[in-house]
DNA sequence: GCATCCCGGCAATACGAATTAGCGATGGGA
DNA sequence: TCCCATCGCTAATTCGTATTGCCGGGATGC
């Protein structure tokens, strides 16, 4: 241990330093925050005494004592609902995780993942009895879906966080609505965009497939879609036989089907192969976000490109943001590119 | 706001809690620490009174001032010498992260992703002026190769830390080596196994491609093979044209390649065919680790599987072992399964 | 009736570093 | 010789929480 001057439990402080060094601790503490302010008012001498002891024993200042006193930490936390690193979809989390950790390293920030926080009830949440919110300066909310209870309690007890997807407003007794933070994808533009496509090949009945409802991200995607196309038809699919639900969209005159989970897509393409139909030929599929997995499908399907690995980094942004109470507006949507594939064609009929 | 009693800075401490509850701060810390010895020196009635000011203002205690006192943080650190979340091999690091993740959750802790570390030379670095590694009890070291420098730091200086993969002892000035904490895939073991069967299959002139040296991972295997084959070929591939290799490899009389690097595998692979050779007929190839990506080689490689997810949830329990001082080793090396594939076969000539 | 004990609570202190106010010594000017 | 400014450093305080020691009053024991 080189003789280190521990005096109590082991760690070695400024007042270690000190005394090694003959002065104060006030003193350790000016040589270290090097500013020309507090420089100046030591000799050179000392100064270099002081410095070669700290090089001695390896001292380095315990940044929490430091946080306590600055009330910022550099550190920003990253919470989500399910595990951070899910084994299932492998990596659907990670190109967030990239833009976030990116950012924040240009920050200089570390960032924490609230792994300790408990699970009730089935759910993780962030607030228990003892939450650590307060460790972080901010914190990035990431994951399909947050509990409104969590967001209104986030937005009314004034915390520094963003979220990865849009989110809704959330209601603040009386007060005017309070709009959460966030960065999210621009699903109801792209939508849109997607449905303009469609009309203009000459589709006039189109379906909508998936919940439409609930989380932000399917809504907005309905809603895109209905902005150009009114007369939509919505189709539920979850947990239904792919064939089943093909056989009502036929039914219907269906010519062109928008997918919310490009998984159901996939699922629709392989039970119109097995009717002996041809895609896009006899029917045109979109996926409304992005394929994932290796599992592609051939020919490539018509869906979306998410940028998820932007909305990270510009999620992070806006939270430094929200800190500094720079900017007024913390919302912002940002385009998805569309991946043309080949499962959208002209309508055949 | 719901009118908390901010004080000064914006947040609300115990002392506010205290006011409002007509008592003093100690005894609003005494109603929070809530076990036996204390609950019983509080009132039930001044206990609720305080607990209603508490569930109003949503007060939760600062982790940080608690840290300071308590020395240890509930927080694990994980360094990394690349980025945590590499754009290049998508998710090399995932699987040991899992295991890190889900482990830590198991014992409440969260996890600090050392971002701060600034990069000095063109590397990141542990150690510099602002180091932040005390902001967590320990430390898991993840990636390739770790410094020797900063591990013998590490080890002079008692840090308490972790690598993930087998690491060489160290140098502590005069004293006994200083073993390193790791918890490293077996490549030895596995390795000299797989010698073993192709020795088995009739394999007489066996190679090795790859450095063999500098990092232990690459040493490890080299070893596992020589400890089987003593007489084996060393062929360097950093940087070499497969099809070169290839050559000299077979002007040298060699039937079975161990290549350090799958990818190195998959490009004799294709050299081999590209002469008209038939692998493993002509030439037996093994990767000696797992194959990253999805370019599955076809047929499949005869390879190692890295218990990776497990090597990452054993870092964290080593990790605890040395925080607690429990156990007195803290090295362990986990067996590597063996993926058969379909290209080591018997030696045909 | 006096010593003792327990109950319920509080003041004081510690954790480690940063900051403010101020103290003693020196030097220069009048 | 006296006064004041400057230099170089330190004592005291702060951040928010946990812990220790103690104090006053009422009940209990002998």
């Amino acid at each position: 241990m080189a003789g280190a001057p521990t005096n109590h439990g082991g760690r070695i402080t400024q007042r270690d330093i000190a005394r090694r060094a003959g002065v104060s601790q006030t003193t350790v503490s000016l040589v270290l925050t090097n500013n020309s302010e507090a420089a100046s008012r030591i000799a050179p001498a000392t100064r270099e005494r002081v410095l070669q002891v700290i090089r001695e024993t390896g001292y380095v200042a315990d940044p929490l004592a430091r946080s306590l006193l600055r009330q910022h930490n550099q550190i920003l936390g990253i919470f989500t609902y399910e595990l951070v690193f899910p084994a299932g979809s492998a990596d659907f989390y990670h190109p967030f995780l990239q833009g976030i950790e990116a950012c924040a390293e240009s920050l200089g920030c570390d960032l924490l993942l609230f792994t300790s926080a408990p699970v009730t009830d089935g759910a993780r949440r962030i607030f228990h009895e003892n939450n650590r919110l307060r460790l972080a300066d901010g914190c990035v909310l990431l994951g399909r879906e947050t509990p409104r209870e969590e967001l209104t309690r986030l937005v009314r007890e004034g915390h520094a966080f963003v979220s990865v997807g849009r989110r809704d407003d959330v209601d603040i007794d009386g007060t005017a609505p309070g709009r959460v933070p966030c960065v999210g994808a621009d699903y109801a533009g792209a939508t849109s965009e997607l449905a303009r496509r469609a009309v203009a090949l000459g589709h006039r009945r189109i379906a909508y497939a998936g919940s439409g409802e609930g989380v932000e991200s399917a809504v907005d995607r309905l809603g895109g879609l209905r902005a150009v196309v009114p007369d939509v038809l919505h189709e539920r699919s979850a947990g239904r036989d792919p064939a089943d639900l093909l056989a009502a969209l036929l039914a219907a005159g269906v010519t062109a089907v928008f997918c919310e989970l490009p998984a159901d897509a996939v699922a629709l393409h392989g039970a119109a192969l097995a009717c002996g139909l041809r895609v896009p030929e006899d029917l045109s599929l979109v996926g409304l976000g992005e394929e994932d997995g290796p599992g592609r499908l051939e020919p490539a399907l018509t869906c979306l490109r998410i940028p998820r690995r932007e909305m990270g980094w510009q999620a992070v942004e806006v939270l430094v943001d929200v800190l500094h109470g720079t900017s007024d507006d913390h919302q912002r949507l940002l385009p998805c590119a569309m991946v043309p594939g080949q499962t959208l064609g002209p309508r055949q009929i």
